[in-house]
RNA sequence: GGGCGCAUAGCUCAAGGGCAGAGCACUGUGCUGAUAACGCAGGGGUUCGUGGUUCGAAUCCACGUGCGCCCA
């Protein structure tokens, strides 16, 4: 028998069934790059309506992890899609380059300490190690294949950027948000430095553990009883001079508590462990609750002030007497407690960690030193209940291995409450659209109870605070004059001017002091909190520069940003210029593993970009990135990214079907849509239907519908019936066959839907398909090309069809029993007899060549009672060339083997435009 | 310990008081003209647990458990 194999039109495409990512990929990006696809994306929009996602500072230090890259991804994918419906979008990525992170590694690598070290050594060592991992992650960004302004992203530490920061500081300063207080920092006593939480180690320590009587002067609540104090607890007795409160908790029940030498008032719960200690039993007299005891008044041991009893949560009541020794110089927690409750912050300790004369009697003793003496004389006085030595666990110094205090110094603030600020931001927060929407919640309570922004850093890698103290009075000074010249100096010389140059220097010509008329001045040591930075990008990043847009349209980050940088945005930005600076923020949760626990590398659970893109490239990091709902926790194992590589199989299967058969086609030879077979013209329908519903999902961030809606419809519309059914077209009819052509029009609509819908996540595989054609009109890439319109698809035919599937259905069932039984082979060999009922047979007979619909070689249709299916093997020829069974196989003498279509195809072929 | 959130098939997701579904994966099978591809079919569930409301709960309520983010 002869073979036709040559004779039929088969699929031809330069583009492989195997994607060879991690290979091809790179020839990608080097394409985007040397043609500027990004600026001519931007530029092509420029003029039209903007679309301003902002990018939030990754953290230069370090090497990418999964979480960001799934949230440049996600960046990547909304910009990409706001650009190809022709938004004006520009991205510019930026790098958080200043903080304690980089501060340390430094550090480290320089063995030196913070009180000896050349801090502009430091700070030039620390701004090449911030720059060499910008470099890097960009280089890791790019690799993904996000596209942006990365010859010119935005850093924290560029002159222009630290200039802003000034300007920020002294906008806020002038309008009144920014003052001075105490505030109590770890401090090292013998490095005689501030300590960050980082440079804590927490080491068991014996410490003394004392109980002691505060003679209670106020109670209504326990009136009349002999000798009543409060019991208190403490391990640091050397912070009794700075007690100012007795926090006690309000939810706990606190009873009076007789003995022969008193009474006193604590948790009722700790009375027996507690009076057991002495080895006594008390009486309990009364009891009540903690709220009871607000505002009572208390005379100190041995200092004979009178404070107040405060309520807070935090009091334990498995430990202590319930009634905490409340010193807000001392310890974060009292500090908080002491803000919240108007106590006085008292830090009578030099930064020798010695008394100061504020404590006349250890005047100048060691704070551990003075522990024993301020027993001891508790005890004289007859103050102490009871002493003892406990193990603890104790901050330490990471440098020096020494036992820490808590000391207050004085600390810039910026005003929660000024101006109405509070309020101005929980209004800003109603009136931005956070998607989820539990995210207005969460930053609202945040801002609801924040405390004032601690802007004081007592750290060497930052932007300076700009402020000068006057030598001759001491106040702090800062006016319009001054703070411009700092901007103007930074601008210029960057933020090392202000470590570089003397203040005379730093200062206005012929400046002196507002207050005194001083004119010798030292400069403020500390510098800003590195959120501060990031909270200012909008303004550095989006106001200065006519090309963005303030406010931006989107921030998208990961949900611990609430507390972070969605927040210390918000308050600069209502601050400075009264309003957010974002209309809406998106957030997304954090990548865990297939069990939904963090990576860790103890867990031995890490997936890295880096391993993935090497392994799969970063296309499949992309599907993963929007296959999942990011608006919750997002898994990641081998497993689930098996997952995404299948898919992703057949997403590219898919093309490479619609490519392979469009070889001989270009656009001009595109059927009308009268011409049209209905099939074919509802493929064109049905995926103008899908592109409008992944239209929709874009625009509402809901990229893992996308993703489930474009791979059904390639599964279940495409390859499952559509281009099933049109093979027989395409490949055995004459090569310009109204058949053809007409599948061949489908295809080229349904492949440039595919690959615009398909782009901003599929950016290499769509880039790749596109490159690969090379019609008439075809724009330099992918991203070029503008977004299908959306326009309403034809109802009616979609609806008959769907209908058609439902029936189509239980003819396929039925060949399956058929081929089950061995009765038929392939589905061409079966023949299907269709019994219906009148108004299904009318609605079967509208549908033209039901054999290629069904893919079988016979269907004959009939009017019934019921409706009756029946399969059996059909009786005509097989044709050897396209495999239909048809009865005029052999009717012709020179082809005994193939049908009349076929012959017509082969003379068709031949005569035309031969190869 | 507190605030916010999550939990449905092996995986990713639907269904929001009325028979728990889809796609993938898996298994079987067909084809050998998408071929490391493609078609067809099938199996697969204590809806995290316990208790409650209800004629009826994956769904509403309460209490747990596990996990994540933020804070202490």
């Amino acid at each position: 028998m002869e073979d036709f194999s040559k004779t039929v039109l088969l699929p031809k495409t330069s583009f492989p069934m195997k994607g060879n990512l991690n290979q091809k990929e790179p020839e990608f990006l080097k394409m985007w790059d040397t043609c500027d696809i990004y600026r001519k994306v931007t530029e092509k929009n420029r003029g039209r309506e903007g679309y301003l996602l902002h990018d939030g500072p990754p953290y230069a230090n370090g090497h990418i992890h999964m979480g960001t890259a799934l949230n440049k991804i996600l960046k990547d994918v909304v910009v990409k899609y706001k650009s190809m419906k022709g938004f004006y979008s520009p991205y510019k990525p930026g790098w958080d380059c200043h903080g304690m992170p980089i501060e340390h590694q430094i550090f480290k690598e320089m063995k030196a300490e913070k009180s000896s070290v050349d801090i502009l050594k430091f700070r030039k060592r620390a701004a090449e190690y911030a720059m060499k991992f910008m470099a890097i992650q960009r280089e890791e960004f790019r690799r993904l294949g996000v596209l942006g302004q990365w010859d010119d992203p935005y850093l924290t530490l560029n002159r222009d950027y630290e200039a802003t920061i000034i300007r920020a500081f002294w906008s806020l300063y002038s309008h009144g948000y920014i003052h001075q207080a105490y505030k109590p920092i770890y401090w090292c006593i013998s490095c005689e430095t501030a300590l960050a939480e980082a440079e804590i180690e927490y080491e068991n320590d014996k410490t003394p553990s004392i109980y002691i009587r505060f003679p209670v002067v106020c109670c209504p609540v326990a009136e009349g009883y002999k000798d009543l104090s409060f019991l208190v607890w403490t391990t640091t007795p050397w912070t009794l001079p700075g007690n100012t409160g007795i926090a006690v908790n309000p939810d706990l029940e606190y009873a009076v508590a007789e003995t022969d030498k008193g009474s006193y008032i604590l948790a009722k719960n700790l009375v027996e462990t507690v009076f057991g200690k002495k080895g006594k039993v008390a009486t309990i007299l009364k009891t009540f609750k903690g709220t009871e005891l607000e505002g009572c008044i208390y005379r100190h041991p041995f200092i004979g002030r009178e404070s107040k009893v405060i309520l807070a949560d935090f009091v334990s009541s498995l430990d202590g007497t319930g009634c905490v020794h409340t010193a807000p110089g001392h310890g974060e927690e009292d500090y908080y407690a002491g803000i919240k409750n108007n106590l006085d912050i008292l830090s009578p300790v030099d930064e020798k960690g010695r008394f100061t004369d504020e404590v006349i009697d250890y005047k100048g003793l060691n704070v551990f030193d003075a522990n024993p003496l301020i027993r001891d004389s508790l005890q004289r006085n007859g103050s102490l209940f009871y002493d003892e030595e406990i193990e603890h666990s104790y901050p330490h110094c990471w440098r020096c291995k020494k036992p820490v205090i808590f000391r207050s110094t004085k600390q810039w603030f910026l005003k929660i409450d000024h101006d109405g600020l509070r309020d101005l931001m929980k209004k800003e927060i109603e009136a931005t659209s956070w998607i989820p929407p539990e995210g207005k919640n969460r930053i609202g309570s945040m801002v609801e109870t924040r405390p004032d922004w601690c802007l004081s850093r007592q750290r060497l890698w930052g932007v300076p605070i700009p402020v000068f103290y006057c030598r001759k009075c001491g106040k702090a000074v800062i006016t319009r004059e001054t703070a411009e010249r700092t901007e103007e100096l930074i601008r210029i010389h960057g933020s090392d001017v202000w470590m570089e140059k003397s203040e005379k220097e730093l200062l206005p010509e012929n400046f002196s002091c507002p207050f005194c008329k001083g004119n010798e001045f030292t400069r403020e040591k500390d510098i800003l909190d590195v959120w501060f930075d990031s909270g200012t990008s909008h303004l550095a990043v989006l106001k200065n520069d006519s090309n963005m847009k303030w406010p931006a349209d989107l921030y998208l980050e990961g949900s611990d940003q609430h507390r972070g940088w969605f927040q210390t945005s918000l308050i600069t930005s209502c601050g400075i210029e009264k309003k957010a600076p974002y209309r809406k923020v998106l957030t997304h949760g954090f990548v865990v593993d297939a069990e939904g626990r963090k990576m860790s590398k103890s867990l031995g659970n890490v997936i890295t970009p880096d391993e993935l893109i090497k392994k799969y490239g970063a296309e499949i990091v992309r599907i993963w990135s929007i296959s999942e709902n990011y608006q919750q926790d997002v898994r990641i194992s081998d497993n689930i990214i098996q997952n995404v590589v299948m898919t992703y199989k057949r997403i590219r299967n898919t093309l490479r079907f619609l490519l392979g058969n469009l070889y001989d086609f270009t656009p001009s030879m595109a059927l009308g849509h009268g011409d049209l077979r209905e099939a074919d013209r509802w493929a064109i329908e049905k995926t103008r239907e899908v592109a409008n519903r992944i239209t929709a999902y874009y625009e509402d961030f809901a990229l893992n519908k996308v993703y489930e809606e474009l791979h059904n419809y390639c599964n279940i519309y495409l390859s499952s019936f559509y281009l099933d059914h049109l093979k027989d077209r395409l490949y055995t009819y004459g090569r310009d066959s109204r058949e053809r052509k007409s599948a061949q029009t489908a295809l080229h609509s349904i492949l440039m839907t595919l690959l615009r819908i398909s782009a901003p996540v599929l950016s290499f595989t769509a880039e790749e398909a596109y490159q690969s054609i090379g019609w008439e009109g075809k724009k330099e890439s992918i991203f070029l090309e503008d977004w299908p319109e959306t326009c309403a698809p034809d109802e009616k035919l979609l609806e008959k069809w769907e209908k058609f599937f439902e029936f189509r259905k239980k003819v396929l069932k039925k060949i399956e029993e058929k081929r089950e039984a061995k009765e038929v082979h392939g589905s061409l060999e079966a023949k299907v007899r269709i019994s219906v009922p009148g108004e299904m047979f009318e609605f079967l007979g509208e549908f033209e060549k039901p054999e290629s619909l069904f893919i079988v070689s016979e269907v004959e249709i009939e009017k019934g009672n019921e409706t009756e299916i029946t399969v059996g093997k059909t009786s005509l020829k097989k044709c050897s060339r396209c495999w239909v069974h048809f009865p005029d196989v052999g009717s012709n003498p020179d082809y005994p083997d193939i049908c009349g279509k076929c012959i017509k195809a082969i003379g068709e072929n031949s005569s035309a435009n031969p190869e």
